[in-house]
DNA sequence: TCAACTCCCACCTTTGAACAGG
DNA sequence: ACCTGTTCAAAGGTGGGAGTTG
């Protein structure tokens, strides 16, 4: 586990630039080697991060531009999604179930890469299970701190990570808000996507260059503290081993408990359990978990199909976006670097390992609040054949290019453009690869379009580039548009690729046929989410996927998949039922199949646009935006079906860069430049929060760039907006992701960042302070409603502004780091370890400071979890 | 009244220590 | 002394049900 107790350098990190290479050998106990974000920020990174320096020796033969990921089961991921999943979220924590287990390839092997897992909400909505289908009852809960899952194994080689199935099945979420474990808080009734972050750690100071994001759109759930879905329940129960014991066959089974009560009858243990064994947590590789799932599971897919298409599908529509990947992972270059010191010898050591685990530590991302879940795009993964989904990864610079139809850019372009470029809209289309409709953020599915359709849903993910980072957002929050986009196409390709699906990872589940009837089905093939409502988006036919090249791809299109028994977003028929989810913001009484879509449709507003745009926190954190955005659904949409689930996410959010600074997009793609409606364009009546703001700008703007806000800056900021009790709750209006999203992103881009950039470096120019982003009265701008309305429902971030948190300690050595830009070195001075926030409410952690490490003791005593990782500050409660 | 949440239960798997044998 | 394999207890992970809360 991460912890300042373990890893000072996660605390105190004063790094050098030379303690960025490995340090395999060197102790890492005292060492710190990664900086921390503040002190990053501080040293002025900002720079680097807006211009990392090419690739050079250092980073020979770095793959950063090949790093794929896939989803090992993938398979049956798009089975609970296709029902829609839910996620049992408790005060002690609660596993994920299925885990997320991936494999890397494209890594150097010689390089130590830190893996880290955080979820992100896909929308500012709450929902219900109503009428057998998830509806959105409202608007999203402030955002909770963001926590980050740091797998145990990091840091580790690339050779590692390379040769084993990684899993994240350690990674706990609770709905606890003062959980000390670090665990990954979570709202209940709220809609999730996890992703999965690849650090170089070396490249810790050189954020831009290393960070690669994934999302799998199949990988999005709902969380609930009691399963609302008895298709989900059966299939747990058939799928997870720790639940064999309610099995039919098992001894806590209904009738069984039943029979005890009644008679009061000792289980019979005698009774054999046919039911398969299942590798529950780690051994995903060694059983796939779709193997295991029993016929009774696969028979309850099937006739949950029906809903399943509802169902999850709408991981590609619901989900497009990845807007999730937006948020910055600055947070992380300290701890990762600790980890490193620490971890080599172990991580390295553990060859025989096959799968890694998650355990690694949870690291809260205060700032890194990844913005607001971008739409998913795999949809694919339902659809998709083969159960690993595997998304490219995109440079975060090249993220920004959301604008994936060229295939060099998805490469690895530093080229900025991409962020500009990237429309949140676009990428939906990417994602779904089918045309979504018009003004919906979420484009229908077309899968005849969609034989581009990944397979899996694969995401590349986005290279932070130097440009990129400059572009993109550390916070950016999911776009919209991806969300969308990425739904549609996400499902549709799913849809397309199911055949597939079986096919790769779990055996087990993926009978394809069987286990997954919606896809067959057209109308199935619902979209778990429903098709983006926001209206903006200019060409919901054109599949942002299309634009993609497919060269991108990382798979290539799926023989199998037959496009035509891809339902469509565009397909009238299979649109409407697609999604499972009505359109949070606006329900959509248009959605015929509310049931037919696990997941209601993300709220258009959400907006890509909060999310990507702006994280208060992501200023810090360099996390990839959602935004960046799948790059996955636009591979996929190109191709027509792929098998590949992966789904890289670029670093950062797309959209942000471009709306942010114009200027800065160098390379806005064609497509999604065009597409997108993006609200940030739009002036901002009110700033967001001045916390956003502060993040944002980094976000936007860069990568990782740990966009600092000032200390002055902060201070005010926090002093007044967070007393305010706007802040702390974001009045359901503010919820509305829309608005908080188009506010927000302006003020980001273009004031807080420039000003913190500013301040940060220098050179950098400053921009005025966006008139509209009022650092520390405006709680949240009002939202331009049209231009929120064109991104992707899910993107709706508002109310999720991650933290920004400044540690008192840190802001001094930031200002005078800032003031004197004084070299790194000066600035990573090692600053006061700041106190560990274990239970403090989110609200309060308002003030508190940037960094929050949190221990996991039970993971360290127990089974040596790894440790969350908190940065909690957000500006917002 | 109802939805959502919390707590507890029984069952199960996983983990690691203890032990024995080579 | 070291390694390997087996056994066992403890810890932890499940979903379900009852009770609580708002």
């Amino acid at each position: 586990m991460l912890g300042v107790e373990m890893y000072p350098s996660l605390a105190l990190g004063p790094q050098r630039l030379s303690d960025c290479y490995y340090r395999e050998h060197e102790p890492a106990a005292h060492v710190p080697l990664y900086p921390t974000t503040c002190e990053m920020s501080a040293r002025g990174l900002p720079p680097r991060l807006l211009q990392p320096p090419p690739a050079t020796a250092e980073t020979p033969g770095a793959p950063q531009d090949n790093v794929k990921m896939e989803l090992e089961n993938a398979s049956l991921w798009k089975q609970f999604s296709t029902v829609g999943t839910e996620m049992i979220v408790t005060k002690k924590g609660r596993r994920m179930f299925p885990q997320l287990r991936v494999k890397l390839s494209g890594l150097n092997p010689s390089l130590r890469y830190i893996l880290l897992l955080d979820i992100v909400p896909v929308d500012s909505s709450r929902y219900r299970f109503q009428d057998n289908s998830w509806q959105v009852v409202g608007g999203a809960e402030a955002r909770l701190p963001d926590r980050v899952f740091i797998h145990p194994d990091s840091p580790a080689t690339g050779d590692h990570w390379q040769n084993r199935t990684i899993s994240f099945h350690r990674a706990k979420l609770t709905n606890n808000t003062l959980d000390a474990q670090g665990y990954i808080i979570l709202h209940s009734l709220h809609r999730y996507q996890p992703r999965v972050h690849v650090i170089e750690a070396r490249d810790v100071l050189m954020w831009g260059r290393a960070q690669h994001s994934f999302t799998f759109p199949e990988t999005q759930f709902i969380t609930v503290t009691a399963y609302q879905n008895s298709k989900i329940t059966e299939l747990k129960i058939n799928s997870n081993p720790f639940a064999k014991g309610f099995r039919e066959n098992g001894m806590n089974c209904k009738k069984q408990r039943e029979a005890r009560l009644k008679r009061k009858i000792p289980s019979n243990q005698d009774e054999c359990l046919d039911i398969e064994s299942c590798d529950p947590c780690d051994s995903t590789e060694l059983l796939p978990q779709s193997v295991e799932i029993p016929n009774s599971a696969l028979s309850i897919i099937n006739s949950a199909l029906p809903i399943t298409d509802s169902g999850f599908h709408t991981e590609v529509p619901s989900l497009p976006d990845q807007t999730v990947s937006d948020q910055p992972l600055e947070f992380l270059t300290s701890e990762i670097s600790s980890m490193e010191s620490q971890q080599q010898t172990s991580s390295e050591n553990n060859v025989n390992d096959t799968l890694m685990d998650g355990s690694g530590q949870m690291m809260g991302l205060s700032g890194y609040t990844s913005t607001f879940p971008t739409r998913q795009l795999s949809s694919a993964h339902a659809s998709v054949p083969q159960s690993s989904s595997i998304y490219s990864m995109v440079s975060s610079t090249q993220n920004s290019d959301l604008q994936l139809p060229q295939s060099s850019m998805v490469s690895s372009q530093p080229s900025m453009s991409t962020y500009s470029s990237m429309p949140s809209s676009d990428f939906p289309n990417l994602n779904t690869s089918t045309t979504s409709p018009p003004g919906s953020s979420y484009p229908p599915i077309s899968h005849s379009s969609s034989p581009h359709l990944l397979p899996s849903s694969s995401y590349h993910s986005l290279l932070p580039t130097d440009q990129s980072q400059d572009n993109l957002s550390p916070h950016t929050p999911t776009n919209p548009p991806f969300q969308s986009i990425p739904s549609s196409s996400c499902q549709s390709s799913g849809l397309t690729i199911d055949p597939g699906q079986n096919q790769v990872d779990d055996g087990g589940l993926h009978s394809s046929d069987e286990v997954t009837p919606a896809v067959q089905n057209p109308t199935q093939t619902a979209f778990p989410f429903p098709p983006v409502q926001s209206s903006n988006d200019p060409d919901p036919t054109s599949p942002p996927c299309q634009s993609l090249p497919q060269s991108v791809l990382p798979f290539q299109p799926v023989p199998q998949c037959n496009p035509n028994q891809i339902p469509t977003p565009s397909d009238p028929n299979t649109t409407p039922t697609a999604f499972p989810f009505p359109p949070a913001a606006q329900p959509t009484p248009s959605n015929p199949n509310p049931m037919g879509f696990p997941f209601p449709p993300v709220q258009q507003n959400h907006s890509h646009n909060l999310g990507t745009a702006i994280h208060p926190t992501t200023g810090y954190f360099s996390l990839p935006s959602t935004n960046v955005i799948h790059q996955g659904p636009m591979q996929s949409i190109p191709n027509t079906l792929q098998p590949t689930t992966a789904y890289q996410v670029p670093s950062f959010p797309a959209s942000l860069p471009k709306h942010t600074n114009p200027g800065s997009l160098q390379n806005p793609a064609p497509t999604l430049t065009s597409h997108t409606s993006y609200p940030f364009s739009t002036p901002i009546p009110s700033g967001p929060h001045p916390l956003q703001s502060l993040t944002l700008p980094s976000s936007s703007s860069f990568h990782s760039v740990p966009a600092i806000p000032n200390t002055t800056q902060i201070q005010s900021t926090f002093s007044q907006s967070y007393p305010n009790p706007s802040f702390h709750h974001m009045p359901p209006q503010t919820a509305n992701p829309c608005q908080i999203t188009s506010q927000s992103f302006p003020p980001i881009q273009t004031a807080s960042t420039s000003q913190l950039l500013s301040q940060f470096n220098p050179q950098v120019p400053q921009a005025s302070t966006h008139p509209q982003c009022p650092s520390s009265s405006n709680a949240y701008p009002a939202v331009a409603p049209t231009e929120i309305g064109t991104f992707s429902q899910l993107s709706s971030t508002a109310p999720y502004l991650p933290d920004m948190v400044l540690h008192p300690s840190l802001l001094p050595s930031l200002d005078s780091s800032l003031s004197s830009s004084a070299p790194p070195p000066s600035l990573y001075n090692p600053f006061p370890p700041y106190p560990l926030r274990l239970c403090q409410d989110p609200r309060s952690s308002l003030h508190l400071p940037l960094r929050h490490i949190y221990r996991q003791p039970q993971h360290a005593h127990a089974h040596g979890q790894g440790s969350y990782f908190d940065l909690s500050g957000r500006a917002v409660f």
